[in-house]
DNA sequence: AATTCGGGGGG
DNA sequence: CCCCCAGAATT
């Protein structure tokens, strides 16, 4: 069926005109400085579910710190989720490291070129590997994405949906059919620069697009309709009462998360469930859950905090204690001024500005 | 196949 | 305020 849908599309016609448009047009993004596979793979990797300007300082800032392989496989862990702090999906960083061990451990430091040995490593998936086969190693593999699936739906008239696997493998067969193969890494990236600056999901800029002339879509004037997707279920809304608790050091209590789930190995303030701690129970449950003894204070602020799948609804406490020794090592009193070094999600680097 | 993983930006 | 964006791992 895909012979079927290609038979009367240029495909000569159309590489041709993103090829020259993207020459013309593509951004400056520090990741396109060279064909450097470590760089471009620390990339793709923040680039994943990530906007390109919320990327490009932390890959700046990333590099910097690691510039090769070697140094990201030497590096504290703790370091490198503080690397990462602020954009998201934390186990990307996890994933990445140990995945640069194990080129470090079993290639020489080389990023793999097989298309098996690359796909094999920890946070590299389809499209990763497609990424990084195609844009530091010229080959021509797809590499699609939530863009370039966007551009071909409207491009090829394809009305299925976007969020099944199956469709998208059935994209990864289109690509391999219209790729280019002189130039698969300008290809790869063209079609997502043009998804990112033209192509967009709400109003594509159809009058400068550089392929409107093969766009199915487009003669139709169905642009606005693809791709079609299922919507996401609403998430759940959690409320929790967050307490800031100082010692009579002026040090406050942190606390490390579990090495795995959400927000694995980051720090934050305390948190009482309040679904199933009553208010006046919070003083009782900090005791039992961390040997505390609190006096709860005033209420300073609430925050509300969305991650794809639930909500965090936050109310902010200050509290006190006259404890101030914790056997834990995921339990630490830190003065203010120490909090910098540790690893916090967005929400509760937000509550920093109440100590 | 469905769910779990963050956070920013737009309307 | 709600809605949209979207790769990989896990179950």
């Amino acid at each position: 069926m895909i012979e079927k849908t290609l038979q009367h599309f240029n495909i000569d016609g159309f590489q041709q005109d993103l090829l020259t448009w993207y020459q013309a047009n593509k951004r400056d993004l520090p990741w396109r400085a060279d064909q450097d596979p470590y760089r471009v793979w620390v990339s793709e990797i923040m680039l994943q579910q990530t906007k390109v300007d919320t990327v490009i300082p932390y890959f700046q800032r990333f590099i910097d710190k690691y510039p090769t392989v070697y140094e990201l496989a030497d590096a504290d862990p703790q370091d490198v989720l503080k690397a990462w702090e602020g954009l998201g999906y934390y186990s990307r960083a996890r994933n990445l490291q140990n995945a640069v061990k194990e080129v470090v451990a079993t290639y020489g430091g080389k990023v793999p070129k097989d298309r098996e040995e690359l796909g094999a490593l920890k946070g590299i998936g389809p499209y990763t590997r497609g990424a990084i086969l195609s844009i530091a190693y010229d080959q021509p593999e797809p590499a699609v994405d939530g863009n370039v699936m966007r551009v071909i739906s409207r491009v090829l008239k394809i009305e299925e949906n976007i969020a099944e696997q199956r469709v998208k493998k059935l994209f990864e067969a289109y690509v391999r059919e219209i790729i280019s193969v002189n130039d698969p890494a300008s290809f790869n990236q063209a079609l997502m620069e043009l998804g990112a600056l033209v192509c967009t999901p709400k109003s594509p800029d159809c009058p400068v697009c550089p392929i409107k002339e093969h766009c199915t879509a487009y003669r139709e004037g169905i642009q606005q309709e693809l791709p079609i997707k299922t919507k996401a279920k609403k998430q759940k809304r959690i409320p929790y009462a967050v307490l800031l608790i100082k010692n009579q050091k002026e040090e406050y209590l942190i606390e490390k998360r579990p090495d795995s789930g959400l927000l694995a190995n980051l720090w934050h303030f305390p948190m009482v469930p309040l679904e199933e701690v009553e208010f006046d129970e919070i003083a009782n449950w900090i005791f039992r859950e961390y040997g505390i003894r609190v006096t709860l204070h005033d209420k300073l602020g609430e925050l509300k905090h969305v991650f794809t799948h639930l909500i965090w609804q936050l109310d902010i406490y200050n509290a006190e204690t006259d404890d101030s020794n914790i056997k834990h090592s995921e339990l630490i009193f830190e003065e203010k001024r120490n909090l910098k070094a540790y690893p916090f999600p967005v929400s509760h680097l937000k509550m920093m500005k109440y100590l």
